[in-house]
DNA sequence: TCGTAACTTAGACTTATTCTAAGAACAGAA
DNA sequence: TTCTGTTCTTAGAATAAGTCTAAGTTACGA
């Protein structure tokens, strides 16, 4: 009897052991955006056995290879994860560094006027600006 | 006298020293968008004196401090500098990594249709696919 | 049940960047 | 000039993110 999460990696080719699933699970349960760090200090207690960080690193690069999960880059010197995989992108609040998912169809399509040698695979837009409450 | 580059300095409130101009210059006279390690490898021999990476590293921030220069954040784990600062966005080629600049006026404006609490600065549109050559 | 391949672990290692403490350069006041 | 304080630069230590390694587990097909 698998899990919702379990089926959602063998779907992707990756084997669903224990550690991948908390991980997983956490990311597709969040909006926040977590970097591999947020991710070890999340998930560690929620299994029976200790968690080791290569791991984490392991999974997530696993993920990211199979198309569960994404990487953002908006900051230096780390990567977040977002287990949103359908078409968006990015708002950053220069104050918090806080990261909001931007769906595509509030962003109008770009029209490109590239020489001929560059192919557009796709694009993403990084907006920067302040969230007020 | 000054030089052109050390005009640029001091017009952004960067005192003009032997390093910050030889770094300066060598980011300027380049198309390329290169690491802090890049940087300091061409910069190094320009130098009487020995060249420390803590004054690399200083010298780009206060340059990105000051707007004589931006940070690229394409690839995990390492920053790039670019010395163009006019209205531009990136293409990246992902065989390669290296990254071109594209002119703002080459990408149609967006329409955001974003919520109220949203105040946007400014955004940057990041282009992913191959240059054929 | 066995053997193999895949997975996880702790900790060492690497790489990018920042910090620290001490010396050098330099600008302005006396 | 000489003094003095501030700003820069240096080498190397420290930190942080991520990867590698070697050894131990686990799962699974023959």
């Amino acid at each position: 009897m698998a899990s919702h999460i379990e089926e959602l990696l063998s779907n992707h080719g990756v084997k669903p052991t224990a550690q991948r699933a908390v991980i997983a699970e956490y990311l597709v349960g969040t909006d926040c955006h977590p970097t591999a760090d947020e991710v070890f200090q999340a998930v560690a207690t929620k299994l029976p056995v200790s968690l080791s960080r290569a791991t984490v690193y392991n999974t997530l690069n696993a993920l990211v290879e199979a198309g569960v999960i994404k990487e953002v880059f908006t900051e230096p010197g780390r990567v977040r994860y977002d287990a949103n995989v359908s078409d968006h992108h990015h708002f950053v609040d220069v104050k918090t560094g806080q990261v909001y998912d931007i769906d595509a169809d509030k962003v109008s399509a770009l029209k490109l006027e590239l020489a001929p040698e560059f192919t557009v695979d796709h694009y993403h837009v990084t907006i920067f600006g302040e969230v007020k409450k």
